[in-house]
DNA sequence: GTCTATAACACGATAGAC
DNA sequence: GTCTATCGTGTTATAGAC
């Protein structure tokens, strides 16, 4: 927020519209109102993104690519599937409660259900199965309860989501501190033994990466 | 859906719709939608409901109105606050997953911020209080651990709103057992001693009410 | 790269016959 | 209570000047 003043018109637009569709949803929301909060006419729009369903495409690419290369790393990886659940949601929630866009739409079912968005349909189906693989590794080492992999998957999503849509309304004062919230709580669901979590969140911190920057769209 | 052939065109009209707005949102639902998937031609909806937001309303109403009651009941109450609100969440989350419409839109925020829904707006807002007066009860008498009243109210939003959400798409058999899986996770994030669901659901189940039967809207 | 003007269409809602 | 016909508006997107 501090020098976004002279971004390009390509990245105003994808900013604009991110908080329009999370205040009115996409379909809530018209291509003259995108125009007018960028602070250009509304068909200049589409010198910039050829359809209004580009713009959420970005968006979504934007918020699931990370997310994917992060999920399939922390299922390749070896160690205890819990710290790697665990830094896994740490790292992805704050990535996007960090991010300059407001990721609020990009994943509701009812995007995903048209054939515009099926490229978003296809990532979000690979942060479940990396997901999966991740619940059944616990699972089967014992450090997880036996729940149903299917129930236990869908959970974490419902906490990762309400919060990303609750984060557009709620000031989430500190990202990283909100995102090891989460991931606690998530822990605290899985975890055959709950007392468990805080020496996973420990480990889960001690190992994390370095957090990135901000990010920039290339492609729409 | 044994007997629905002969329903009064406004409970059909209410079905219908509630299915459409699941699958393509408010927004993305035109008139003609709901009246072509109810059997009758666009203007004639309008001798039904007066506008297109009256049949959210009432929706919302048909949701909102049972779930105050038995929220503000779990309040009142005297006994273990863990107990009444696994009782709360398995009774109302079970309603809804038996309810004959679907209840996926009828509290997403994009609608609580129109004026026109107003009405909503204020219903959910009591059932907050009264979950808010639950958890608090629970954490001053040390059955929960000492968490964040808005942070632990906001993810039982988030579970609960989940399955809601999911439960358009997945295949719920028995609605009553999904509904105290969801209670059981919600009681495991809560309570200071998670092993304590056990007992929890065991008294919660024992003492619960009988199930009332399919619900009918009266008025928009 | 942004503009004005406008095409082509879908939208919610009304009028009035039956 | 449902229909046909239609109004007025807002929508996405295009054409072409600058």
């Amino acid at each position: 927020m501090t020098t976004s003043h002279r971004l390009p018109t390509r990245e105003r637009i994808l900013r604009s519209a991110s908080h329009l569709f999370a205040a009115r949803g996409y379909y809530g929301t018209s291509t003259r109102d995108i125009a007018e909060s960028t602070g250009i006419r509304q068909p200049s729009l589409f010198h910039h993104f050829a359809t209004k369903d580009r713009i959420m495409a970005a968006l979504q690419r934007a918020d699931l690519e990370p997310c994917v290369a992060r999920a399939e790393q922390a299922a390749r990886e070896a160690g205890s599937p819990a710290v790697r659940l665990h830094r896994y949601v740490v790292e992805d929630v704050g990535r996007m409660l960090d991010a300059p866009y407001v990721f609020v739409t990009t994943r509701v079912p009812t995007m995903m259900d048209d054939p515009q968005f099926l490229d978003a349909r296809e990532l979000l189906g690979r942060v479940q199965t990396a997901q999966m693989s991740l619940i059944a590794a616990g699972i089967s080492e014992g450090e997880f309860r036996d729940l149903d992999l299917d129930f236990a998957n869908r959970a974490i999503g419902w906490i990762i989501n309400g919060l990303i849509l609750d984060s557009y309304r709620m000031e989430v004062v500190v990202p990283r501190l909100m995102a090891t919230q989460v991931a606690d709580l998530i822990l605290r669901m899985l975890l055959a033994d709950p007392e468990g979590v805080n020496a996973v969140r420990d480990e889960s911190l001690a190992g994390a990466t370095s957090r990135d920057g901000e990010q920039i769209i290339s492609d729409g």
